[in-house]
DNA sequence: TGCAAAACATACCAACTAGTATTTTATGTC
DNA sequence: GACATAAAATACTAGTTGGTATGTTTTGCA
């Protein structure tokens, strides 16, 4: 990787780092350059204007970040169901770079974003239907195998279950950790239902 | 109400309005008096800094505005499971005064400042416990009767319940209305699920 | 009716914001 | 090694922010 490659590459991963844990509005360009050895010249070189960075930011840094623990993650077990519990187990107890205080990045950036920019609407969306279309994918197969009841909306179901940790990442913020095993016994409840 | 009281009251739901649309934090004191006959002088008159403002709207008009459609609206059918659907199908396809753009307000300023100011995120926590123990309450008398397996943990489910509903306000934020109608097929399916 | 306190109005400030204009340095290519 | 361009550094600006200092008006009440 160039040099410039690299330079951008830092600018996008301290924003990120700094926009999880303030949000994106209230993270200034200079808080990002003041902590890394760049200067706004060079931040106004590699992006337009702060909102072009953080669309990037979304783009380059976000969605490789969670196709991991969202979606390589299926398949990990021979059952689907469990599959689907384990990821948002991992997501939501087991994965170090999270905090139950700080939320979910992606969660967090639509919350802020969505209703008042277009672009990462749209942005945003992108991430999420990637998540949804593999969770989709993921209980059509099982439903093909009989791990699913067939008579279930395997599109809806996709969506209930990220609208559940969206929801569980908010409610976390104010009650912590607990929170979060609270949930899942019922999330596992819920997934039961649906052999 | 004296003359001073009714400039403290519009100003402060004023700030919701605003809050609700922009955010907390991207919402301005000057903001907030450009819209109304108030200067600065008296918004610092009647509040010590933005943040007791802040404070001051959640606790009252945030929480004496939920209160009809989160609390008093159960009961309202003989079948408690009924009861909750309605509230929470209320809640985001009937509620004239909540758009799926901007989603819900107390989810919104969870999302933003609890994890940023310790006060404000009492205060949330205090609005969700209020809700949450509602539904406890209604759901056990529900298990007394009959309507609700006692097999089931009604803390439990309550916390679910509104964590549900807070991640289908996130989701709406990118998909809008039709994600409302879609969660609330799957929700119902888990109600039924709790006979 | 006088007067103190409450309620507000006005003018101001220092810190911070995204963004620009201009200059300097690094890098690859012939 | 010359030269063009990419990459970055520096200095600046106009606008906005929460908050203050100080002055004026309104209100309740003895």
């Amino acid at each position: 990787m160039s040099k410039a490659a690299a330079t951008r590459e830092t600018i996008l991963k301290k924003a990120f780092d700094l926009v999880y844990r303030q949000s994106y509005q209230a993270t200034s360009i200079d808080d990002i350059i003041s902590q890394l050895q760049v200067t706004k010249g060079a931040f106004f070189y590699h992006f337009r204007n702060k909102d072009m960075m953080g669309l990037a930011m979304i783009r380059e840094v976000m969605a490789p970040n969670m196709e991991p623990y969202m979606i390589h993650v299926l398949g990990s077990t021979p059952d689907a169901l469990e599959d689907i519990y384990q990821m948002v187990k991992g997501l939501l107890l087991l994965n170090p770079t999270l905090d139950s205080r700080y939320g979910c990045p992606a969660v967090n950036l639509i919350e802020e974003m969505a209703p008042v920019n277009e672009e990462f609407r749209k942005a945003l969306m992108q991430l999420m239907l990637k998540w949804q279309d593999a969770l989709e994918k993921h209980l059509r197969e099982a439903q093909i195998i009989g791990q699913v009841g067939k008579e279930h909306d395997a599109k809806q179901i996709a969506m209930y279950i990220t609208a559940g940790y969206s929801g569980i990442r908010n409610i976390g913020k104010i009650f912590g950790n607990q929170a979060y095993v609270n949930y899942l016994q019922q999330f596992k409840i819920y997934l039961e239902s649906l052999r």
